[in-house]
RNA sequence: GGCCUCGUGGCGGAGUGGUUACGCAGAGGAUUGCAAAUCCUUGCACCCCGGUUCGAUUCCGGGCGAGGCCUCCA
């Protein structure tokens, strides 16, 4: 079995080959950090991740390089950063917030047992990289200026629509796109924009007064893979929802830029979590943040470990939606419950579960391989878990001090010796007692005396 | 209006042109002083209609249903 993945550029499923074997290069589209990220931010996270460790697993640790960008540049950023800190001058505002929200999202991720990827930029950082970007697109006719902003002429690229199968003279029957008209086409993107005198902005060849201005949304992917990955590199991935526009505008814009065919060999793209059948978005408010499901009682009326949430993520195939729920939750938790407890291992990876991972990632199936191994082969099991970042979550059980565990073993004890004197009332009353104080008994035989034993666990 | 994706038992979910997924829950049993845990057994499915085929849940066509993109969105 080779690595192969459904690329919806081309909607099959193809073998994967990388440009370089020493040096695999994926790019994931990263958040804008305005506000906590949800369970639907999350998914691509923990999917690229597993794409990550998989990858390294077949390639070697290092020769996976894996990008993962910081959009901190955004007008959602320079609004909520008003409406948070109004009283602050507005650059003031907008580093707290892109500063709260991108560690608020790194503890998220870590909860989540997610690798730091190779590289982490952010766009601020590549200011100047965009504004060449963008001179050179002008330059070669792909780009113009109109009204101090600059804008791609989306007509000048035959091809552009190829990813997500759109051509856009049949897109404007009864769509919204609002008619501008310094626009050439309608479907013509902003590059670069003008900002006023209390918007973030950096100077720039065009425009007035210097030409004070911010980049668009898309430039800055193009820009920060190429500095990292190349002009072509070999997996980008990202959620369903940034098909279009968002993957297409940079297609165009790196491949007219750099005059190539292919930005990427390889596009993934991950299925929506749903909400009652419904996207979960931040526009329709049904949303849970992670931090939320972690550190909060809102879901479930408790708080949940990362590692469950990642299993719960992980249960369905990346490309399919899901429905999140304390069911799945609840799901994932009773299917670890089983795990033994997280070790390290040499055993290698068992090969159903490498197979069914090889094959575009199937999560369910190797979870299903794995979970079969739970209590034959721990060295596998882990070595299994290891590929995927799954581990069973920590027991409270480890929050009890020695002399704590001592006096539930006396109990024990004391109650062992009422059973050995028929005194069930005052046996069950110590069970009862230690239930409520959330200690589970669990009675067994000795196989060779005969002898009645008794283990006690800390239930959820 | 254009385009994309999906449709498997109560739930999750894999896979296949002909026989089985599997897990959870359910049912029955073993065990137990009673429970829990554990073990054994077990019921339940492939949206509809055509077509191809000796045979289709699996391939093709149509229909229906669901979701998504075309506006910020993972």
């Amino acid at each position: 079995m080779t690595l192969q993945f459904t690329n919806t550029a081309t909607r099959t499923k193809e073998p994967f080959v990388p440009i370089d074997e020493k040096n695999v290069r994926m790019y994931v589209c990263g958040p804008t950090v305005y506000d906590f990220a949800h369970i639907g931010n999350a998914r691509p996270a923990v999917v690229f991740d597993v794409l990550f460790r998989l990858l390294r697993h077949v390639y070697g640790d290092d020769h996976v390089t894996y990008v993962r960008n910081i959009t901190d540049v955004d007008d959602k950023i320079n609004a909520r950063a008003k409406r948070d800190f109004p009283d602050l001058p507005l650059n003031d505002a907008i580093a707290h917030v892109t500063e709260k929200t991108t560690a608020q999202y790194h503890a998220d991720l870590e909860a989540l047992g997610c690798l730091q990827p190779t590289h982490e930029p952010r766009a601020t950082a590549h200011i100047p990289g965009m504004i060449a970007m963008i001179e050179t697109l002008i330059a070669k006719g792909n780009a113009y200026v109109a009204e101090g902003e600059v804008l791609f002429d989306t007509e000048s690229m035959p091809n552009y629509g190829a990813l997500s199968k759109r051509n856009l003279d049949e897109q404007q029957a009864g769509a919204r796109i609002a008619v501008e008209g310094h626009k050439k086409n309608p479907g013509d993107f902003v590059l670069w924009k003008l900002s006023s005198a209390d918007e973030p902005g950096w100077e720039s060849p065009w425009g007035k007064d210097g030409g004070r201005g911010r980049p668009g949304w898309h430039i800055e992917c193009s820009v920060m893979s190429a500095h990292h990955l190349g002009k072509t590199f070999d997996i980008h991935g990202g959620g369903l929802d940034l098909i279009f526009p968002h993957h297409e505008n940079e297609i165009a814009q790196s491949c007219c830029a750099h005059g190539t065919d292919k930005m990427a060999n390889t596009w993934l793209h991950n299925g929506f979590v749903q909400v009652e059948g419904k996207k979960m978005s931040k526009s329709d408010g049904n949303f849970v943040t992670i931090h939320d499901v972690l550190h909060t009682q809102k879901v479930g009326g408790r708080k949940w470990p990362g590692e469950v949430v990642r299993l719960a993520l992980l249960m369905t195939h990346y490309r399919e939606p899901m429905d999140f729920s304390v069911k799945r939750l609840e799901e994932a938790e009773n299917l670890m419950a089983k795990w033994p407890e997280p070790e390290t291992s040499d055993a290698p990876c068992p090969p159903d579960v490498f197979e069914a991972l090889l094959d575009d990632l199937n999560t369910p199936a190797a979870l299903q391989g794995m979970q079969r191994l739970c209590t034959r082969d721990t060295a596998a099991f882990a070595a299994a878990a290891a590929v995927l970042g799954v581990a069973k979550a920590a027991t409270p059980s480890v929050e009890l001090s020695p002399a704590e565990a001592e006096v539930i073993d006396r109990e024990v004890a004391t109650r062992l010796g009422f059973i050995g004197n028929k005194d069930w009332g005052n046996a069950d009353r110590i069970r009862d007692e230690l239930a409520g104080r959330g200690i589970a008994l669990k009675d067994g035989k000795d196989p060779e005396t005969g002898e009645r034993t008794t283990t006690w666990e800390v239930a959820r």
